[in-house]
DNA sequence: CAAAGTAGTCAATCCAGTTGACCGATTCCG
DNA sequence: CGGAATCGGTCAACTGGATTGACTACTTTG
């Protein structure tokens, strides 16, 4: 059950679905840009999958699978894809023989790159619209809050796909 | 794919992610919530569907599907799971025999209260470690920045879902 | 060094969506 | 008017991305 959708009037509690309109506009405008250039859209999970790889160096499926929430069959699945189209390739893990040892293709890093990019792009458009200091104070509040709330847990950082 | 995920570091191009992240996050605590309190919880498509029930009598199926965003016919199966479930009827609708007239029952209104005060203290949450000064500034903020994106078009409600 | 546990895959199933086809009611126009 | 096109709703078949379960090969533990 997602909060109120009832925006003309301001009621306590309609933050929360605030932050998820605002969010779906981002990713919509995230992949018109990507649309724009051509390039194929992978999915979230696509790009949560990059950017792990990209900070864990040696990473495993199982890995990977706790990161991402889902199972490791999931993972297995969405990683064989990604090797297929070439943006991440599995080699034999250094210390275990059972385990391969995931990592991006230079490709994948090429594409990790440019949606750091578009993401900066469509955070500007939000700056163009409320001004830096605001926008600077937003990145802060949500940091904290979400800092307070993760406290000793880790980050779930599947949204809610 | 989605925006970065690396939170030591401040760079540009974050905040989409941190909006997602706390998004998450109130979802997270809001069915811990319902839990607490012993409540089946339902999907966020249904809440959307709830709301848009509330607000808009004699609401057909179609109208529903168009307001979710998906196909008239998961909008029909949806529906027909809630009047099983006994959150809506569906009457004869007084000018079109083809269609019929949507609406919650006294059960699926009461839902939708106690959601409405969850959603409330999940905000509060957020005001305990912000303050309620830059509750109030971030209110504004992804209010004017939806008014801005979504200028001629209709508000997509879906998340991502 | 045997027993228990772990990494990864295959297979079957599930679930919420899709497309396509259809029926009855309605609206549009010639 | 009355026929043609459209619309509301459902049934059926399919799809994509998840799940659970079962298994093999390797590793860790006692």
């Amino acid at each position: 059950m997602p909060p109120s959708s009832d925006f003309t009037e301001a009621r306590p509690g309609q933050v929360p679905l605030l932050l998820a309109v605002a969010y779906r506009a981002m990713t919509d405008r995230f992949h018109a840009l990507l649309a724009e250039l051509g390039r194929e859209p992978l999915r979230p999970a696509h790009g949560y999958t990059f950017r792990y790889l990209a900070s864990h160096p040696q990473a495993t499926t199982v890995d990977l699978a706790a990161h991402l929430g889902v199972t490791k069959q999931a993972t297995s699945k969405a990683v064989a894809e990604l090797a297929d189209w070439g943006y991440v390739e599995r080699r034999p893990h250094s210390t275990d023989k059972r385990a391969q040892a995931l990592a991006l293709t230079t490709r994948g890093r090429e594409y990790l790159e440019l949606a750091d990019e578009l993401w900066a792009t469509v955070e500007g458009q939000l700056a163009d619209v409320i001004g830096a200091e605001r926008l600077a104070a937003l990145d802060q509040d949500l940091r904290t809050y979400i800092a307070a709330v993760h406290a000793d847990q880790e980050v779930s950082f599947r949204p809610v796909w």
